[in-house]
This record gives C-alpha cells, sequence and structure tokens, in this order.
DNA sequence: AAATATGTCAACATATATGTTGATTATATG
DNA sequence: CATATAATCAACATATATGTTGACATATTT
C-alpha cells in the first residue's frame, strides 16, 4: 500500500520533538545556525529574512522550516548557548577569590576574548536592543533581558566590592561604572573584527582594564 | 470651467521642491519628524514603517508621502542637523585652547548633555549602525560614515595630544582609546532616558570623564 | 463668489516576507 | 530490493509594507 505522504507538519513537529534525531538531522540544524549567524551579523536580526539564510545555503526556503519554525526559534538556536555561558563566567569571575581590582581585570579581558572565540555570536546578542523588541517575542525578550542583567549585577557587585574594601575610589553608583565599563567593551561590537584586528582581543581587554583602573593621567 | 484636478505628482514635486513653502507646509513637516523621531526610538529604523508614524499622528499613511519620499528621507529629516552639530561642537572642543585632559573632560560632558537635549535624535542617529545599511541608502550612508569618522578623529587627536605632551600616560593606540571612551558614552543609549534619570546627563559625563582620567585605583 | 492652490484620504497596484501543503527525491533498514 | 523514513522543494495562501492615483475637502487669491 502507497504511503500517503502528507501529514507533514506532524512528520516536522516530530523531527524537531524527538531528541533521537538523528546525525544528520543535527548535523543539518547546526549547519543552518551557523548560516544564520553570518547573515545576522552582517543585517542585524530585523534585517535578516530567512530566505537571506537559504540563500546562503542554497537551499529552498521551506527546507529551513523543516528545521526551525521561525526566525526567533532561530535566532535562539544561534546566540543561547554562548550568551548563557559568557553570563555564568562572569558570575564565576566575581565570585572568585581575588581582590576587586583583579576580578574586574580578569572580567574585561575574558569579555574580549569571548567577543572574540564565539565571534560572531555575542556580537549579535548583544546587538539586539530589547527595548526595541516586538512584543511576539517578548518571552524570549524576557529571558534575554535576564541574561543582560545577570551580567550587569556581576560587574556591579565587582565595583561595590572595590568600594567597600577602599581598593577603588568613589567615582559613583556602582551601577552607572558597572554600566560605562561594558559599554567600552560592548561598543567594539561596531569597529572590532577579531580576524582583521591589529590587537588580539584579550590585549584590547586588558588596555580597557587599564584605563578604567589607573586613569590617563 | 471645473478644475481637472489631476497631476498629483507634480503638484507633490513642487510642494517639496520650492522653498517658498508656505508656513503651514513647514509647520507639518516638522511635525511629521517629531511623531518620526518617536517611533524611530522606539522601534528602531528598520523597525519603523510609515504607517506606525502616520497612525501616532492620527493622519493617513498617503498624506506623509506628500511631504516625504521614503522612510530614509524622512529619517534624513530627523537627524542630520542635530549629528552634524554634534560633530562640529567636538572639533571646536578640540581645536580650543585648553590642556588635553581638560578637552577630554568637556568633551565628554557636552556630548551626554547633548544626548539629553536632543533626546532622543542623537540616540536614534548612533543606533544605526552604518555597516547593517543596505545598499539603497549606501550614498547616505557614507555621509553619516564620514560625520562618524570625524567625530572619532576629533576624540582621538585629543588622546594624541595629551600622550604628546606627556600630560596622559600611553595605555595604548589613541584611536583604540578614543574607541573605547565613546563607547561608553554611546553605549548609554541602551540604558539612559534624560526624563527618568536620576543623574543629570552632564553629570554622568563628568563621571566617566573621572574614570578615564583619574582612574579608579 | 468664482477660480486656484494646498492639503487629505480611500483605493489601487506592487513588492517582499511568512509559514504551510502535498508531492517528489534521497537515504536507510529489514 | 522493497519499503518505510527522512529530507527537499515548487506552489499556495496570507500578511504586511510600499508608493501612487484621482477624487475630495479646505484654504487662499482675485
Amino acid at each position: 500500500m502507497k504511503a500517503k505522504s502528507s501529514n507533514i507538519s506532524k512528520r516536522r513537529a516530530a523531527a524537531k520533538a524527538k531528541d533521537t534525531s538523528s546525525k544528520i538531522y543535527q548535523r543539518r540544524r547546526a549547519e543552518i545556525a551557523v548560516a544564520a549567524a553570518r547573515v545576522f551579523n552582517k543585517k542585524g536580526f530585523q534585517g535578516t529574512t530567512i530566505s537571506a539564510v537559504a540563500e546562503e545555503l542554497q537551499i529552498d526556503r521551506a527546507s529551513i522550516y523543516y528545521y526551525i519554525s521561525s526566525k526567533e526559534e532561530l535566532f535562539d538556536e544561534v546566540i543561547r548557548e554562548a550568551s548563557e555561558e559568557n553570563v555564568a563566567k562572569a558570575q564565576r569571575i566575581q565570585k572568585s577569590d581575588v581582590r576587586a581590582s583583579e576580578k574586574l581585570r580578569t572580567l574585561m579581558i575574558e569579555l574580549m576574548a569571548s567577543y572574540a572565540a564565539t565571534y560572531p555570536l555575542l556580537y549579535i546578542y548583544i546587538r539586539e536592543d530589547l527595548t526595541q523588541v516586538s512584543d511576539t517575542r517578548s518571552k524570549w525578550a524576557s529571558q534575554m533581558r535576564k541574561i543582560n542583567r545577570d551580567y550587569d549585577d556581576a560587574v556591579t557587585a565587582i565595583i561595590e566590592e572595590g568600594y567597600k574594601d577602599g581598593s577603588f575610589k568613589d567615582v559613583g553608583s556602582p551601577r552607572l561604572v558597572a554600566y560605562g565599563i561594558l559599554g567600552m567593551l560592548n561598543w567594539t561590537n561596531r569597529w572590532f573584527t577579531p580576524s582583521k584586528a591589529k590587537v588580539p582581543a584579550p590585549e584590547l581587554g586588558e588596555m580597557f582594564a587599564n584605563l578604567v583602573i589607573s586613569g590617563l593621567e
């Protein structure tokens, strides 16, 4: 009896659901994520279309929908792991047992190193302005906002620690100082490309650390 | 003889072209720009639709096309003046006759002051990532890139001056230091809203200036 | 007040993006 | 090798955005 080749939605859902998924399926999914990362990096989230990702892979747009259900899911696939690992690392540094200036220096170097190591994943992530996110993605956005907040908190805690033990001069609210320092590092997404840069990422992080720790004068 | 109320394209072009334009025309154009600024600020360039701007003003979308021909033109209308004045101010400060640290401090305070004074115009401007801009807007983009470059150059020149006269420690390439400092200030677009902030914008600029000039230790 | 210029809008024609369907083509597996 | 499963795609149905048209309304001018 000829198999009635329909009920596609179910087949698709099944392929997605089961974690028994074949190696090939997993590999293809990863390939799509990599292609998507390239497009997201070039065009931004809003500027990226599923068509463009399909074109990048020279396949039909419909094929992509066999693996992912929407651009949101694709974006999530691309950046979640990197962004979660990144915040975990910051929290480890903040809780480590060294003096505040050392924590701050390490965090700044490590963040730049991560931007380079995961390039362009974390940059894609931080470029997304979660205040400009549309309502349909709001659940996803609030998870992402939590990651941001946790990161900010880690840096803020380091500044506070330095204030408390007197090793840092009090130049202003710890949170604002943290925002300033993170701005310095995050803004690199606009001009820093690891493969083209003369200065390696960790060195750049160290330079910025020296700048805010010792100052120019 | 009843007037044949057509040839609209010409009428429209005429209204746009002639600088004899009526007060009412000018006012309406400005109103549209203000409404557009609100939408751009909330949704970003890509996320903004002419429909949304029309809705903001409670008028029909077609009416907007009587004043502007595209979203690009609208964006330009919104941000050009502010961005050009802003870079001019930076250049004045850079050329002024005070010591480097004073120039840097003034520039940082003034930039934050401008972000607040023009809110949200300059933030809308700096949020646009000109590397992600589509080809159709490339001419416009290259003009904007020049403005950015000029701004970066002004800050870089100040750092260089400090290095030359020995008033600044050499922590690294002047341009990279400039990018770091500007990152600190520019990243405020993500979290700073003048009307809601506890710390006034110029004070925030001064705090960041102290941070990079004197350092935390 | 008749004629003309200015401003507004509903409706149209296009264009681009989205997500689904059912059939077709490869790939495994008994 | 036969057949079930996995993967791909052309075609469809929607949805949203764009920019234009010609009719209409409201000022302005003579």
